[in-house]
DNA sequence: GTGAAAGCGCTAACAG
DNA sequence: CTGTTAGCGCTTTCAC
């Protein structure tokens, strides 16, 4: 007691329990581990196991657990922006599935960067987790590489590194991006502008590209290299600003804009509010993903809605497939999840730009 | 290279390192270490070390590293609701700082679950995390105590248990109220009335609402019981209807609408989107917490905004502080940071009203 | 200059 | 039914 003020207050141990009790580490280790009765220990003795580790508040040291043991019962989630809503959903997901099977799930966040992205993929080796959900940067795929070259238990999720044979969970982006723009189409318009993030190495980007084009074409509305627009990913209030006057121009009178994630889309809103803009009436906005405010902003925006919860659930029923199974998984999965077009306000066009 | 494709890889250890060089763990240890030369080892011996360990690929294995020196460099961060941008951004100026001096940062949401917050303290302290930051959910503190009691290095941020010698972090939450209320008495609301989260065992409401209370006296407001509507923090979007519906109706009539937090300013907007309800031409909004979308929905939102970068940022110093000295620090500290009100077009209340 | 040995807290194999 | 021993991978005396 005289010692609680001072120094570290030294956690109890096995030994601990052990020693008051005149038994083993051993006996003490399996009572604690529910495997008394399977080793035949008198239940007496397991009742005085019991007593005495709740009297001296007994917690196993996970880390000693986890070096014995090869284990940890811990998964990561590496996203590429925790502040995103996106992402926090999807965690929501995962963490709900993993707890029941007992795994905790912590989660960092690379902030897009590909060098962070690789850090923490080590540092989560390095503790031992025992498999990773990672939403990738695409931008150095080293460490993923060494992930499945190591037969490391990990699943994709968001973005996908084609052609590989790697868990992933993600959307079908191309369909979402096409019915986007029948939805458009359907709308009266003719000639649509595209926001894209650049660098376009991400996966999503380039599959909502594709899906843009491929409909465009089918629909034969304007298509020219001008309307698709790439905008930084670091400076996305800006991009947008710059494109949308482009856009919006005499040059070139785009009469929709399918913005490629909700920060474009938000940006475009921004813009719209400062500029006096009027959405749908100037001009049409769609955006791809979903995020709460797009239902009470002004108009509120029509958007291609993602299973963000269902992502993370497969997600990490991959995971656990693959970590529970000692033999490594030889057929690794791609799911990919439909998407859904929310229609709101955000693109009725008026008859005079048809 | 035949074992690859079946098993664990078993990573390559100290041993292994030692074995393959033909000397001991210690040395190989020593050297990766850095602290060679402080053991006067041959700089020939250690050149050779290192290009072993690069050559094996070596990583420490961090479990057997803390397991041994006692800590991880590792601190945890609970939060109360990860899909709220707050803590988002909280986490960001946690994670940069704690980043620069070697510790990393592993993010938890309690979700509001007290049980669950219990969980996760102790998970990270199985865990051996060296240090915690905490949102509390205020409602079952004995872990917290148990923290303190144990001299466990952790700080409360965003909410604060009063009266006791705890490091904290918070903002001045009265006086961000007080100004608040200033600003829409200025713009001439007479009738305000106050939304606030139930229960109400949060210090943030509470301090919110005596500021509110207080401003309101000052400036000789209507001032009623019925003006203050608690809503249950698990339906929201619900009871902000039941509540505006009341204050709005000809019983009540009020002016002007405080959000104690930017959920119930969003279901404000909300709400105001599906009854054609003008703002602030029919009643005056201000919302506790700016987020990005109140600077671009319609209309855009005054609110009172949180330094949070900060509030991570001397988080973290207070925690790496404690952590760092191996004397338990006696004085602990309570640091309250300014709030800052930004003055957007939600409170232009018109000559009617006044 | 270098290495042997001990031990962090835990669990599994094997004895008795 | 219970205990002994060994070892996970690392660091730290202390001895040579």
């Amino acid at each position: 007691m005289a010692a609680k003020k001072k120094g570290k207050p030294k956690k109890t141990s096995l030994a601990d329990i052990a020693n008051s009790l005149g038994v083993s580490r051993t006996l003490v280790s399996m009572v604690l581990n529910g495997r008394g009765d399977e080793n035949g220990i008198n239940s007496d003795t397991q009742k005085r196991v019991l007593a005495k580790a709740k009297e001296l508040n007994y917690k196993p040291n996970q880390l000693a657990r986890g070096l014995r043991l090869g284990r940890t019962n811990t998964i990561g989630l590496i996203v590429a922006d925790i502040s995103n809503p996106f992402y926090a959903t999807v965690a929501r997901g995962i963490e709900d599935l993993a707890g029941q099977h007992g795994f905790r799930l912590m989660v960092c966040s690379s902030d897009e960067d590909s060098q962070k992205e690789s850090e923490l993929i080590q540092m989560f080796r390095d503790r031992q987790a025992d498999g990773l959900i990672i939403s990738t940067t695409q931008q150095n795929n080293d460490e993923i590489m060494a992930l499945r070259e190591d037969n490391y238990p990990f699943v994709l999720i968001d973005r996908h590194l084609e052609g590989l044979d790697i868990n992933s969970v993600t959307v079908d982006n191309h369909l979402g991006a096409t019915q986007a723009v029948d939805h458009l189409a359907q709308n009266g318009a003719k000639k649509i502008g595209l926001l894209k993030i650049s660098p376009t190495h991400l996966s999503t980007m380039r599959d909502r590209v594709s899906g843009f084009l491929d409909a465009t074409k089918t629909h034969m509305l304007a298509s020219s290299p001008d309307l698709i627009q790439e905008i930084p990913f670091n400076r996305v209030k800006e991009g947008v600003y710059e494109a949308l006057e482009y856009l919006l121009g005499d040059e070139v009178k785009a009469d929709a804009i399918f913005a490629a994630n909700n920060n474009l889309a938000a940006a475009c809103l921004e813009y719209a509010r400062e500029n006096g803009l009027n959405i749908p009436q100037d001009i049409a906005l769609l955006s791809f993903d979903d995020v709460r405010m797009f239902k009470f902003s002004y108009p509120t925006i029509t958007a291609v809605a993602q299973p963000l919860q269902e992502i993370g659930r497969q997600a990490i029923k991959l995971l656990l497939d693959e970590i529970l199974t000692k033999e490594p998984v030889v057929t690794k999965k791609q799911i990919v999840l439909p998407t859904d077009l929310v229609i709101r306000e955000s693109c009725r066009i008026p008859e005079k730009s048809i």
